[in-house]
DNA sequence: TAGGCCATCTGGTCCT
DNA sequence: AGGACCAGATGGCCTA
């Protein structure tokens, strides 16, 4: 496909946005050489390009006696007439890629709105930037997956803090906000690092005693009365690893990059968000459902996610498109 | 006011 | 040739 040589870049620059840039003497030949080229399509087309704006154009129409050099132009049916014809031409197809341009970026944008509404602690007052749903569904993903992978029942925290894996801090205060957990507890340093705070913001919701089920690897129950004081560090290597045994989907490095931001579409797992189950039913693919019903501690036979009675979050593993249990108040915890 | 986020325009490139 | 996709540039809006 035909390229446009570098200085001619610089004429549409100048010609668009007004700038005067300096042009040493070879773009300056080459422009003059372009003026004078006898291939006035192509340069009429590259004209319309340099201003959309009718002015030059009005302006050559209505001297038409003078050329670019001064001298008299040729008279007759010209191809000024075709120029003008491919530069209308030309101005509508480009008004055309526009309006195509931005139905491609509308189509884009709500698709990545229906994706801010599957990634957990959807929000419609505090509306997730475009990097932030990305990051965060794709830390969703690789923590749901891990957990599939991992056979066992998933820990809460850990969850999070994949989820929050890179994100920012309102971000994180988000999530935090879903789970009614306090954001320093779980606080994300410069490298993107998830940082610990002592005690277990899910134990400080859901503590029981006794209990480590729910405490991440490297959260034992030593430090729980450091409060603030002690902040542990937390890197997947350290924490994720042990409990999520694949490596990153990154590429291998057992360590988050900084742009790894994990799930918390329990809804998968948790149901956080407010969309119907419908949607999850079309999918058909596995989700982990909230089991969290007062009363509820039946499972599905074949789980591989055992409830003990003393648990506090029973997850259950289902099909897509099974029954599960009403989320309305699991929906109504999670999501503002 | 600086910085972040976003929509839009635009030209280049690739593909059909 | 034309459409899709992409990335850079720009300006507007919002917030800390």
């Amino acid at each position: 496909m035909l390229t446009l040589p570098f200085e001619e870049s610089h004429g549409m620059c100048e010609a668009r946005f007004g700038a005067s840039y300096s042009r040493d003497s070879l773009a300056e030949s080459l422009e003059q050489e372009r003026k004078h080229n006898s291939d006035r399509s192509h340069s009429a087309m590259r004209e319309a390009d340099d201003d959309l704006s009718d002015r030059d154009e009005d302006e050559r129409e209505d001297d038409p006696d003078d050329d670019d050099d001064g001298l008299p132009k040729k008279r007759g049916p010209r191809k000024k007439k075709h120029g003008r014809e491919q530069m209308d031409r030309s101005r509508v197809r480009r008004q055309e890629a526009n309006a195509r341009e931005r139905n491609r970026m509308h189509g884009l944008n709500a698709a990545l709105e229906s994706l801010r509404k599957v990634v957990p602690c959807y929000s419609k007052t505090q509306k997730l930037s475009k990097i932030e749903t990305l990051r965060r569904a794709k830390n969703y993903i690789w923590a749901l997956t891990e957990t599939l992978s991992a056979g066992k029942r998933p820990d809460l925290l850990t969850f999070v803090q994949t989820l929050c894996k890179g994100l920012s801090q309102p971000t994180t205060n988000l999530v935090a906000g879903c789970l009614q957990l306090n954001a320093r507890n779980f606080l994300t340093d410069h490298n993107g690092e998830v940082m610990f705070s002592g005690r277990s913001p899910y134990e400080a919701i859901y503590s029981y005693p006794g209990s480590d089920m729910n405490t991440p690897p490297g959260h034992s129950g030593s430090g729980l009365d450091s409060g603030a004081k002690t902040f542990r560090h937390y890197s997947y290597g350290g924490v994720y690893e042990p409990y999520y045994e694949n490596p990153s989907p990154e590429g291998g490095s057992p360590h988050f990059d900084g742009q790894l931001s994990p799930p918390m579409n329990f809804n998968g797992i948790f149901s956080l968000k407010h969309e119907d189950a419908s949607e999850y039913s079309k999918s058909g693919h596995y989700g982990m459902r909230y089991c969290g019903a007062p009363g509820r501690t039946a499972l599905a036979h074949n789980s591989m996610y055992r409830v003990s009675p003393e648990a506090r979050f029973p997850y259950d593993l289902h099909v897509r498109g099974q029954s599960f249990q009403p989320q309305g108040e699991v929906n109504g915890t999670f999501h503002n």
